[in-house]
DNA sequence: TATGAATGAGACTTCATTCAT
DNA sequence: CATGAATGAAGTCTCATTCAT
């Protein structure tokens, strides 16, 4: 019972520093601002979490991690390299769609020096880049001289920086739509595929 | 009579700057610890900048303008978007190799919430893409349904992206080669090429 | 459960800003000195007032409010001028004898340029110089040339300056005296009597 | 020849200084500013004066000193005490008219903790407060419980406070007219003949 | 267990003063 | 003489963290 309380609390206090970092950045999301909006105290916070650096840092752990499940429930059910882009864009474009702060918490954080994926992520992430490699090689949608480099840049950081650039409207204020999907995607696999140079 | 501004002092006030926001993130670089680094007195930096904001701001703003006047540069000389993306590229690999802090300073703040780039310089690049865009049209080698977003997420945002996940070291410990430069350049090419799915 | 707030921290805050405002100006008053003084957090001090300015302001606004209060609450009860002054009078010299920091606090403010009664207190001090300023027509205390202007600087200003030159000692080194108290209040009343040039 | 350089550049010194403190304050006036609307260097002012207190510190002495003199050289002229307040008064409202800065400089600083009177002015003022009230006492123009005191409080204080009080347009937003002066003088005349109770 | 009052180190910024030119 | 570049102490304010209740 008093579980179901911590489970919601804790819940309420993860959302509350997604949508603050988002809103005002790292250092700009105070713990005392994001305990209220949370509706907890500030010493509630540090129950569960040693420190602010500790509870964001938990936070894009826990977003990089469901990233890679989402790569490693993929992974059996597909047997080309399009399928799989097309579901891994697809579940960008879902979490863009309807989970907008976790996207841009993503987006903020993944190239901030003082938050780095952890180990384990790192190494799941790497063999996943590595199935996918293989993979691609095998039928032909991947260009002989790439490595898991431009895996990761393709899958990853190119859907994220697309669906960033559009949340900024650096270019387009249309929002997301089915054929920016297509349009990611057939990028993805032309970009794999290599130019006939 | 009247004593000249120390030019060496202020290179020396951006160098610093920019090596410790790189290092320790804008939050993280302290105003003394950059007149410290610079071998300046604190009130100084303040001769030439109203803020600490003002003056990170301004160094990013100067890295933009110096990638758009590039490409300006690079226009006229170029009748393929081949010519210019192999240029570019080659003009990102040297920043990388003789100022690496530069190039990491614009990874670093690129995504930052808190800068933007200036209106000024986001219209010279918003027109770069148009004109690129336009040739890469002509000359085939974009595909048709891409758009100035396209060009800019593959001529910018790619190889500083490609540039920064060597550097972290996250998959690959090698220092940048001519073969990585022409990996980006053909990876680029194929992108924009689009797929034939 | 919840902690209440220390009110005799926030007393020992205001005391502590007076006395300092007193001695050193209001520049020269710091923030870490007053908490100091006080024996409380500087930070702390943040907790009920948002910049030093509005913590000096605030309680300049109190002095005048107890002023003001004081001569509303004084004015039914009496019908003529000599009785208000007399009160008035007894009230700043009682305020001189027990809080002298006080009085010398709203000596030190009231001519401050960076502070301004607030509207709400000098519309009802106005108001009351209004009302004394008729009653004293009507029972020809006072000159019937003179306007609001030279009831508040006889009834507010002159007291105040007298206790403060003899705070300062520039003429006379006695403490504040009956005998005093009975000049300010003679002296005020032959002002507004007027002089038979 | 360089002489007449000089003074025309202290004199500028001067006035920029009565009126940036009058603007902004003693703490608000910073030297840089006064050196820059002197037209001068920083580095000059420090010919003249050791620091910013004693360049400001003399030039209210400066002010007392022309406040005395023109007592001192009324008095032998005069044999009232109207006579006197007359002109005093009259010598106070030439000065808001001609010099509003320089008369909000003295309202400024006249009451302020850090500045005070130098013994010698303070000499010569006691010195003529003493001679009025003996001439005063005398004529039957002031009333005999009334001292030194008194003479100061009514004859310096209350002019300066009553213009600035217009100045501040607290009750009044009329410029100061011979009316005004006349209630000055009138109120002045009336006070220290005392109110026969 | 849960609270939030209290802390204080440290950030940014200003500006009186100095001194080499 | 005159300059103004350079200094750095000191000020205000913030906020992650602690701990008595």
């Amino acid at each position: 019972m008093a579980k179901v309380v911590d489970e919601s609390k804790l819940l309420r206090i993860k959302e509350a520093s997604i949508e603050l970092v988002v809103q005002k950045g790292y250092g700009g999301a105070s713990i005392s601002a994001i305990a209220h909006q949370a509706g907890v105290a500030v010493g509630y916070l540090y129950r569960f979490y040693d420190s602010k650096y500790a509870l964001v840092s938990d936070l894009l752990d826990d977003k990089i991690k469901n990233i890679a499940g989402q790569l490693e429930a993929m992974m059996p059910k597909c047997s080309t390299i399009l399928q799989l882009i097309t579901l891994l864009v697809n579940y960008f474009f879902e979490l863009a769609l309807h989970q907008p702060h976790h996207m841009r918490f993503i987006y903020t954080l993944i190239n901030d020096y003082r938050f780095s994926i952890s180990i384990d992520q790192h190494q799941r992430i790497h063999s996943l880049c590595r199935q996918l490699l293989h993979i691609g090689k095998e039928t032909r949608e991947i260009a002989p001289t790439y490595t898991e480099e431009e895996i990761y840049l393709m899958t990853v950081i190119y859907p994220v920086q697309f669906i960033n650039v559009r949340f900024k409207a650096l270019f387009c204020t249309q929002v997301l739509s089915e054929t920016d999907k297509e349009r990611v995607v057939s990028l993805c696999m032309g970009a794999l595929k290599g130019a006939s140079l």
